[in-house]
DNA sequence: ATTCTTGCAAAGCCTTTGCAACTGC
DNA sequence: GCAGTTGCAAAGGCTTTGCAAGAAT
């Protein structure tokens, strides 16, 4: 589980400097409010479908459409982040928790985010050798987690009888 | 440029192996055979619809179905690695290759390569310390290429004057 | 008042699939 | 000859978009 850092101002205030920046402001709606709210109440990786279901049991105002135009808002604002995760595309927290890489089990799914200061000082080195200038990085380990792995080795002791 | 590692058999060899250890063999075709040589003639990434233009220019034998379908057994057959970069899914030699991460340019797209000893060796660490047994991994860099950023600061130093 | 946003439904894009014909083993 | 593979075209997900109505500034 990942600490919170401290940020100085909530989503929502983030992503009203972020409309009010544009060479075009852009306005802050009902929906737009709704859905920042929701997200950042959870704590949890999501993916647009799971919004859009979301949206409709919490009853938040917002359609389909409306979801996939906020979130790309969103990610422009660096509120979250787009994690392209094997099949899906998953969107992160991206203000207020660590930059972080994820281990993604094969098995049964589960992801696990881990915050590394080695990664962290490695990206730039690796990228500085190419002349590259680093602004964000993208890690996805995919192996077995502890759970899968213990039932494994069970199953194989189990064999063994 | 990566350089190429040693490998004791041909991916055709390879591909073929691993239709034979399936728990129900599967067979080794033409179209199969078409696409594999086509694919390991080159060097470079490329996405299922760049292969069917490619397919279609060479005068492969192939359909988009059996593209897509030999795609996902060279993916099992640890041939090729997929690799979600970004908008796109882009496919990889991932036999006779060093495993390598991903800087891509968010200004020009251009992808490089690079190896990286140090990755290499911490991402098993990362791993283990939440008792996770990784397989493989996936990172990609996002930021500005060497190209991109000289461009910048030309100019930038223009603006100046 | 103006301009941006919304919701709907239609269209788009990439990928998968059912099925009859075909082919490797 | 049997079982797996192909090609076609249709269906499937997920995402984007055109447009008229509605809302923010």
């Amino acid at each position: 589980m990942l600490t919170p850092i401290k940020v100085a101002h909530t989503p929502e205030d983030k992503f009203r400097e972020y409309l009010a920046s544009r060479p075009k402001p852009q306005r802050f709606t009902v929906p737009q409010r709704d859905l920042i709210q929701y997200i950042f109440r959870q704590h949890q990786h999501f993916d647009a479908e799971e919004l859009c279901a979301a949206a409709n049991k919490e009853g938040l105002q917002a359609s389909r459409a409306t979801i996939y135009r906020t979130l790309t808002k969103l990610v422009e604002a660096g509120l979250l982040r787009r994690v392209p995760l094997g099949e899906r595309v998953v969107y992160d927290h991206d203000y207020g928790y660590p930059q972080h890489a994820h281990l993604h089990c094969t098995q049964c799914s589960k992801m696990i985010e881990v915050t590394s200061n080695e990664l962290e000082s490695l990206v730039p080195i690796l990228a500085g050798k190419q002349q590259f200038h680093a602004s964000s990085y993208n890690l996805v380990v995919r192996g077995i987690c502890s759970d899968c792995n213990r039932a494994r080795t069970m199953k194989r002791r189990l064999d063994l009888i």
